[in-house]
DNA sequence: GCCGTTTTCGGCCCGACTGTTTTCAGTCG
């Protein structure tokens, strides 16, 4: 069992002693260690079946845990999941989910109507059954029904990240076969889309007929959907992602390519256009209608060279003035991950983040980073013990320490980056940020970023917005819509209005690239580039590991058709100072 | 349930808002 699985068996075991009203610090064990082994370099698996090792080794792991986790590694449950199951039926685990209802509600429901599913929750609202629980009313039903509505809006689909990471899994394995020339994952992952609704991977090689029998008897195959010559279909894993795999001919391998990435609007447009040529384009390849004779399939480049235009990258397929800037040869040169230079928004242990700032520094300059900016939480986000004026002002001093060369801890290693010290600092409910001016003056870099009441009216959000661009100190927008994604909508606001007030005082957009937010997403950021915005791309990283998730941002970056002359994070440790600096 | 130790048990995660109350429990971040 991989560390993952075992830290999603854990968290659902803590969801459940929630709703069972167990001790709440036992319960934060559990969270606690579920987070300690997902992050854990090592396999537990490995290190229980070594008995030179012990778990307990692990931060976050004692006696109590090392025993459930030997239970889940031998038998993929633990006693007080498989007791706590028989009085919830895992479908109740849906419920917390849904806006409005914690742990307490979901047991009173339970207690009181025996319900566990999302349908039989959404009857219970329609009848008024809620309100006449006890602190329960009609206002509480209609958020249920609305958060209803949102939880089956994202329900069968996927973060790009899962979609990648399956597909990443998938490659590797499906190649460890042989006689495989290349697995290319198609659809909306090759476009760099925030979410995918399935995994298309393609497959080409000899071998690539075995590769389906191969893919269907992988053991993370939950339901084989179908399986025939040229096609497999499975729900992969304990999520379901539908995943198809095909196998195609040589010959034709560019035109599938195409044909499976889409968008489906990009291709009617691009069938469009062949049809005008007199082709005829489909996944087998571009044909003379006159003749029936192909033209080009091989490649993709073959295919849209052979219709007038240049390759089109896959972020930009959606129809949306692609076609006309490949025929005139004006298509951008885009943003790749290797022109980032730098992360300038991440989180430590100050706040809520998992690893100091040395250790962030490491991982930043193991992706090769000239620089990054630390970026922890203002005092009002109590919980993650966010920095007060003073803690800011200590911060800043210690970076410019560390940058100078002076060790304030004795004689530590040179971290060998640039440090930037920054800040992410809430704006309040009325466009105030949470930290005093003169505090952030000592700072380099200010992220602006809403974390609590999002539920404002537009113009009252708009306002807030405003009036925190008014700070002289703030330099960035940080995930500017606040979505989560599949999770909360992005709260409403005039974004051009907005946007267009930070472009006209020099403050940044961001694209934060946590795969659960991708903020701002690529029609917003196209919109602010027009506007004559500029924008940096950054991780929100809290572990070391998520300083990977920067080429999701890149796509999104991608997808709003940004160059690298449209991200300041391409630009030089020295290049990126001047950029922010304020006079 | 973990940790750190005062080695046997106490401390661990706080503040604001919401909707329901009429003084506050539950949710959220």
């Amino acid at each position: 069992m991989e560390n993952k699985e075992i830290a999603r068996i854990l968290n659902e075991t803590a969801d459940l002693m929630e709703i069972a009203a167990d001790d709440g610090f036992r319960i934060r064990s559990y969270r606690n260690g579920a987070s300690a082994v997902e992050g854990y370099p090592e396999r537990v698996e490995a290190i229980l079946k070594d008995p030179s090792r012990k778990v307990t080794d692990i931060p976050g792991i004692g006696k109590g845990l090392a025993f459930v986790l030997e239970e889940l590694v031998a038998r993929g449950s633990c006693e007080r999941r498989d007791e706590l199951l028989a009085k919830y039926p895992a479908s109740t685990l849906d419920f917390l989910k849904i806006q409005g209802l914690g742990p307490k509600s979901i047991a009173m429901l339970f207690e009181h109507y025996r319900v566990s599913t999302i349908d039989e929750l959404e009857r219970l609202c329609l009848d008024q059954k809620l309100r006449v629980l006890p602190r329960m009313g009609a206002k509480l039903e209609e958020k249920v029904l609305r958060s209803i509505t949102q939880f089956r809006k994202s329900a069968g689909r996927f973060l790009l990240s899962f979609a990648d990471r399956t597909a990443r899994e998938l490659t590797a394995y499906l190649m460890e076969g042989g006689g495989i020339e290349s697995v290319t994952p198609a659809g909306s992952l090759r476009r760099g889309r925030e979410t995918a609704g399935d995994l298309d991977l393609l497959v080409t090689g000899r071998g690539a007929g075995e590769a389906l029998e191969r893919f269907v008897n992988h053991p993370g195959v939950a339901e084989v959907l179908g399986h025939g010559e040229n096609k497999a279909s499975a729900r992969f894993g304990h999520e379901g992602l539908q995943v198809d795999v095909r196998a195609l001919p040589a010959g034709s391998h560019g035109a599938a390519l195409q044909y499976f990435t889409g968008s489906k609007e990009h291709n009617i447009a691009l069938r469009n256009r062949a049809v005008r040529m007199g082709f005829k384009l489909s996944e087998y390849g571009l044909f003379r209608i006159a003749d029936e004779s192909k033209v080009a399939g091989e490649t993709e480049e073959g295919v849209y060279e052979a219709l007038g235009l240049r390759w089109i990258p896959p972020e930009l397929r959606e129809n949306q003035g692609e076609i006309e800037a490949a025929e005139a040869g004006t298509l951008p040169r885009l943003v790749e991950l290797s022109d980032i230079r730098g992360d300038v928004h991440m989180h430590t242990t100050e706040t809520d983040g998992r690893a100091s700032l040395e250790e962030m520094a490491h991982e930043a300059r193991a992706h090769g980073y000239q620089y990054i900016a630390i970026t922890d939480h203002s005092k009002v986000m109590a919980m993650m013990n966010g920095l007060d004026e003073t803690r800011v002002v200590a911060f800043a001093k210690r970076v410019r320490e560390i940058n100078s060369g002076i060790a304030p801890e004795g004689d530590r290693e040179d971290l060998g980056i640039r440090v930037f010290s920054g800040l992410e600092c809430d704006i309040l409910k009325d466009g105030t940020l949470d930290i005093a001016w003169d505090a952030l003056a000592e700072l380099d870099w200010v992220i602006g970023s809403v974390h609590s009441h999002m539920n404002m009216e537009a113009p009252e959000m708009t306002d807030r917005l405003l009036r925190a661009l008014e700070c002289p100190h703030l330099r960035i927008l940080g995930h500017p819509t606040g979505r989560l994604l599949l999770h909360r909508d992005p709260f409403p606001f005039d974004f051009e209005r907005v946007a267009a007030e930070a472009v006209k005082r020099g403050v940044l957009f961001e694209i934060n690239a946590s795969p659960e937010r991708l903020d701002l997403n690529a029609t917003l950021a196209r919109t602010a580039k027009a506007l004559g915005g500029k924008f940096v791309i950054s991780t929100d990283a809290h572990h070391p590991k998520h300083l990977a998730n920067m080429r999701y941002g890149v796509a999104m970056a991608r997808r709003a058709w940004l160059g690298p002359e449209d991200v300041l994070n391409t630009r030089t440790a020295d290049g990126f100072a001047e950029a922010i600096r304020r006079n």
